[in-house]
DNA sequence: CATGAATGAGTATTCATTCAT
DNA sequence: TATGAATGAATACTCATTCAT
């Protein structure tokens, strides 16, 4: 499983498998359920019921269910994290870091979109330090973004009237939303939507600069 | 108020004056308390608390608590509509008429903040029958802007490479995720925002077309 | 009641009659139970059942489980301090007043056994703030208690050797200890031990001093 | 350890020594819990979590939570009574018995606190059989007290007017009542209170008998 | 001897909704 | 119009105990 690379390092040193394997079962059917029907709507019981197990197994391994949306909220921005780095080191120019990445998040709404559905819409519900923590590596993702447009800038790739903050607001936006409307499943796969919004981001939409 | 404009109209035909009053306050407040802590998480007892009536007042002028949310929607997205085809009929151009409506867009979070976010957050906990009402007054706005983008293809005002209903996704992921992040109490205003979003959308980022 | 007359004073101006015949309803009954199988073990749902209401009347009386143990004590001990007040000014000497004291507790177990008896054993789930102000009101208890020692002690008809604050404990021991063994459906009437304490408190047991 | 002076010698012919060791380890670790948190608000999981052992661990040494605290209770009235036995052994009048029992009971609330408050407050948690065996024990060291008493009445030490069952039972209070209230690292020692007891037990508190 | 995963019945509390007044 | 007492079903979470290993 991919998004258990980063998060699988650590783990698996100190748990045991099974209890892995419960953990991952749990968080998986989780986020099934959580992509349908939302995470306040989603009870322990519709949980545990769906891997047909019962409550106390769910607390054995989570303490509470707020745990387990940080759970997952941290599996998935860690693993984000990991791949932006990588793609950075991967690539030199901001262009083409800028188009890594827009193939990243999108193709991420193919590949796992439950959980990034997850991820982009129940942040709201994580608590006190989970909120802060998780937002802190989001600015961070973004901060990346930003400076690769401002080094863009800076080596004339890219326009000098951009406001890098703003900017990477923009492409966060592009793809950030579209799990609110993009369907993996229909015509237009996901390598074409990120084609078109690389055009559109980079080329704009008038005939004429 | 100006969210009434469009509402009012039907309303005020067979509902008195002070019904209309009350529902507004009810709304007001509600959208107010939605924002804050969520739907979900507010409870018809905070509503009514925070207007200090009681449950059977709020009951008497909503069916439910869902019902209370459609019309929220209702107001939000017949307002949206009304102001578009305002606009469409003040400006002639594909690039003034999308300037226009990002700036409409975009105002509207610095404006009506909190019954934006409402609208753009909470839709699906809209049941059944009014959620596919809601969607399909939605999907009407965005086929608008796809169209106005398909005729500025046509008239040479737009790039031809363009597909318009990308296009018109890639529109709505700039004006709608901003809700995410933008702070109209901050330093960037929402007239900055948009116009700087005109020409990342207008232009791109990159130097040479 | 007897055990409403201080309490029901200040609540019968702003509730309503009913709010308070259920509330005292759901004490009593609570307090029954509290009684015979402790507070923990009786959970919300054996009181209503008691009664024969449901989970949601308990909790439109009271904000929580432990409110209604704060307000089992309220009234308790604010009866007790408004009738250590009224016999305190009816009797002048300090043996007088201590015999009054004693016939008062020692009756009270007999009159209401099971509200003394979840008094004094249950305060412990009282928490923080509650627990504080019943800490405060049965000090106060205690220091009257002290104070008329202290003064029989002046006046002379006291033991000059005695240390008030200790001898207070010795008082309150011998009432409060009482509800752990004293059947006031036995032989002994409650009148019978208060005399047989009052002696062996004010002569002692020895034959000779 | 003193508290396993009688246990210990039953114990020790049929159980090894470690099992032994490992079932005191776990009782003294549960008093000092049951003491800060109430039977009950203890679990099983405070108490392993407590040793760093785990649960299957404390279900082989004891076949319940019961069992456990029912351990408890017969190693401390046991224990007393094996005291109270050598204390009659050791002193022949009235006085100097009572006197003796005073010190020995307030002195245990100094030395081995928790264990006495946890025996003095969480007996109604045994269940049938168990709570009648401790029941008869603790009759069993009232019974001495009431018959020291009528022997003191008998050879002329204690006054006639006396009912020796109350007055064993004003005693106890001075003693069990004192564990709600002494805190032995205050100023005021064991060996201060049960001197003042004396006093107070013995000459009573008026100035003329 | 000891582990620890799993159970199942329980707990306090919340809340949208109803309805007689 | 509005009240507010009552419902009933749901919710997150706890915990003593069991048992295969």
């Amino acid at each position: 499983m991919r998004y258990n690379r980063t998060y699988g390092k650590f783990v698996e040193e100190y748990e045991k498998e099974s209890v892995v394997q419960m953990k991952n079962k749990i968080i998986a059917t989780s986020i099934e359920l959580f992509e349908k029907q939302g995470f306040t709507e989603t009870s322990i019981q519709h949980i545990v019921d769906a891997l047909d197990v019962t409550k106390g197994t769910f607390y054995y391994y989570f303490q509470s269910k707020e745990q387990l949306l940080m759970d997952i909220h941290t599996q998935y921005i860690d693993d984000l994290l990991y791949r932006q780095q990588q793609l950075i080191a991967e690539h030199r120019t901001a262009k083409e870091r800028l188009t890594a990445m827009l193939h990243l998040l999108i193709e991420d709404i193919e590949i796992q979109g439950a959980r990034a559905r997850v991820f982009l819409r129940e942040m709201r519900h994580l608590i006190d330090t989970n909120s802060v923590e998780v937002k802190e590596k989001r600015d961070e993702f973004r901060l990346v973004i930003e400076e690769v447009i401002r080094q863009g800038i800076e080596t004339g790739e890219l326009l000098d009237s951009l406001d890098p903050a703003i900017t990477a607001f923009a492409f966060l936006s592009l793809t950030n939303y579209s799990y609110n409307w993009f369907n993996p499943h229909g015509a237009l796969t996901a390598a074409q939507l990120s084609d078109a919004y690389k055009d559109i981001f980079f080329k704009g939409i008038a005939k004429e600069g």
